[in-house]
DNA sequence: AAAGTATGTAAGATGTTGCTTAAACACTTA
DNA sequence: TAAGTGTTTAAGCAACATCTTACATACTTT
């Protein structure tokens, strides 16, 4: 999981794994989508991700494809969520406490 | 969403989130839980997290009380969960389209 | 108001990241 | 096999992140 947040903390790699979400894409045309950074930049983006197991590489004569791997994204996911979901359960616990003290209120509606 | 995510990169900083996501929890108490950083170490590992507004603060006297601000996270979990889901339904047709061109073979059921 | 407690800010050392240019590697085609 | 194409590796550098110690701030209690 660590690995895959560094990884996707940045957002040129962030947008290399949009890129590469549903097709898979060489490494020349994702570099040209990233004219404002060498080539050499983008292969160590894409190394980076390699690594963190983000993305699935494919040599096919001169190139190399990309593309993403979603299993690689599994535990930062379920992190992320949990903290979500479950605090945003406490809120809407909270939210009923607040209501149930109230009672009676004529204001209660617009409080978020 | 980018401030966020850097946030959350770092590990030390996604165990105070874990610390603080079901109740308010003291800075010194939180500082407490890392005896291997200091405490002005713990401090900006806050300020962090309350400029990535990923944690609230409050001000009880003498001390802040820290709490996980989950819709700070909702970007984020947006993000990674398109990435992990549209990614896996594609997996999903290309495994359908793998059982469609062996239709008849007899091992098709732990491909996966 | 002085001392104590809780916390944050500042400054500086150190390690890490992300970029660039130059060079190397790997495969393809003439 | 030599030249061409696609891509990565290496080396070096500037910017940034994280830690530490020392100090400052802000409340509380005596």
């Amino acid at each position: 999981m660590d690995d895959a947040l560094r990884a996707v903390a940045d957002p040129t790699r962030r947008a290399i794994l949009v890129l590469v979400r549903d097709r898979e894409v060489s490494a020349g045309e994702i570099a040209e989508r990233f004219p404002e950074i060498s080539r050499p930049a983008v292969s160590q983006h894409l190394r980076t991700l390699a690594a963190a197991r983000l993305v699935d590489v494919r040599r096919a004569g001169n190139r190399r494809f990309y593309r993403l791997r979603p299993e690689g994204l599994a535990e930062a996911v379920t992190f992320l969520e949990t903290m979500w979901s479950a605090s945003l359960s406490r809120l809407q616990y909270e939210a009923e406490q607040e209501e149930r003290t109230h009672t009676g209120d004529q204001d209660t509606k617009g409080s978020l």
